[in-house]
DNA sequence: CGAGGGGTTGATGGTTGTCAAGGGCTGTGG
DNA sequence: CCACAGCCCTTGACAACCATCAACCCCTCG
């Protein structure tokens, strides 16, 4: 069930029996939700945080108008809002983009687990701020790379998070969203991005139609993209 | 000395006698840095964190090219770079925008503030996750607001970060930094940033010249920025 | 067979980047 | 005191990138 979560744990730290145990301890139910529905809304008061378990989830801001930014893409094994046990609120929307399944873990747990696994709420804490990071090279991204180096760049991110839980392998994976969202992770307009898309594909190193992304080159496309996977952190630390 | 970093703690949480005591214990040393330098460089194994005590610091990332992109500013009280005691390295540079100086804390002393303190702990990750709030908000300007509304934005950020460690009042502060600073939080050119602050001042709601910001109209400038304080989680939470 | 969602294309205009030049201020040395 | 250098700010002209609007295509599903 919670089996991506510490393949993810576990490629960045050594995590014990007994953490593993106070992990699967800690979840008190699954939740499902539909494609387009909101997980997690902002500014709402949080008891319990949620581990993503098959699907793919945002966080989105939305402004009054209805434009909306998405800030960052979650797959299985994502502690998709940890964060919010120690905000309490979130600044942010989680929203499921295809149908989702979730583990829900209540935040007195986590309290349990900060006050009695100092080694594994630092795990949890790198956990944060890996997002933080990730959150970090999208505003180089959203600042500083054209519509084909970002779309270029998000490829081979979630190519590599996919890769660490399984889920992408020789050059593809499964990525079952509309051109729309990614637009909206890119931000820029559907229309720019369908002929980005349009260029990537003809300079042949990637494609992406009926949900299945296949890279033909990665590193020609971590050339495009600028890409360095240093901001993913995907070295095992020592305790 | 510290005393900027403990009111920016105690504007979210309250810290007990013996958390301030370990905090004043776990400094080791003060560090200065000359406008321009490069206090924490990316990817180098890091053993401290440090806290900006005055000066103006930045993240920033920095491509093969030159060109660059601050992910966040850091005022007096920032603990600029706690997220390096999980990390291990920074994706990111930390700089010296002005003159800095530094309380230097070892990665030592917040291990066993994470082994002894967990509710110091929790006020920590907590600390780390409003970094990746900001860096989210910064992740709409750049994608979603135009140059004019992600400058009143900023400003309107910069206020009150500032207020709240008693360096802005009366809709007034020091920012002893270049449009060229600015223009790389915004992801703009200098010269597209010097006709945005044109056009912000025309509107009298502003101004900025000679390092200080001066705001005339702060409802009006958080309507054109489209700015809600929320992310900033300016309120007190309880333990 | 029709509706609807997603993808594609063309035309046009706005926002922003780039290049180049000049202005103003400050600090330094003659 | 003045000349000069250097940094920062400002302005104008032009081009690239991207948004918007509108229309159409394709596929799926009821």
């Amino acid at each position: 069930m919670i089996e991506k979560h510490l393949i993810k744990l576990r490629a960045r730290d050594e995590i014990s029996a007994q953490e593993e145990e106070a992990i699967r301890g800690s979840v008190a139910r699954q939740i499902n939700f539909r494609a387009g529905a909101i997980v997690v809304e902002a500014h709402q008061v949080l008891t319990v945080s949620m581990i993503l378990l098959s699907g793919i989830a945002c966080r989105q801001k939305i402004f009054p108008d209805g434009t909306r930014q998405i800030t960052e893409m979650h797959i299985a094994g994502d502690f998709t809002d940890l964060h919010s046990f120690t905000l309490k609120y979130l600044d942010h929307d989680v929203a499921a983009i295809t149908d989702c399944t979730f583990a829900v873990i209540p935040h007195k747990a986590l309290q349990e687990i900060s006050e009695r696994h100092p080694h594994l709420t630092r795990v949890y804490w790198f956990g944060t701020n890996l997002d933080a990071a990730i959150h970090r090279e999208w505003e180089l991204s959203l600042g500083r790379r054209n519509a084909t180096e970002r779309l270029a760049h998000l490829f081979c991110e979630l190519y590599l998070r996919l890769e660490i839980v399984g889920m992408a392998k020789n050059g593809q994976y499964h990525l079952p969203v509309t051109q729309a969202h990614l637009s909206e992770c890119l931000g820029i307009s559907p229309v720019h991005f369908n002929r980005t898309l349009q260029k990537l594909r003809g300079e042949g190193n990637v494609e992406f139609s009926r949900g299945i992304v296949k890279i033909y080159d990665f590193e020609a496309l971590k050339h495009t993209a600028v890409f360095d996977p240093a901001y993913l952190y995907l070295e095992r630390r020592k305790r």
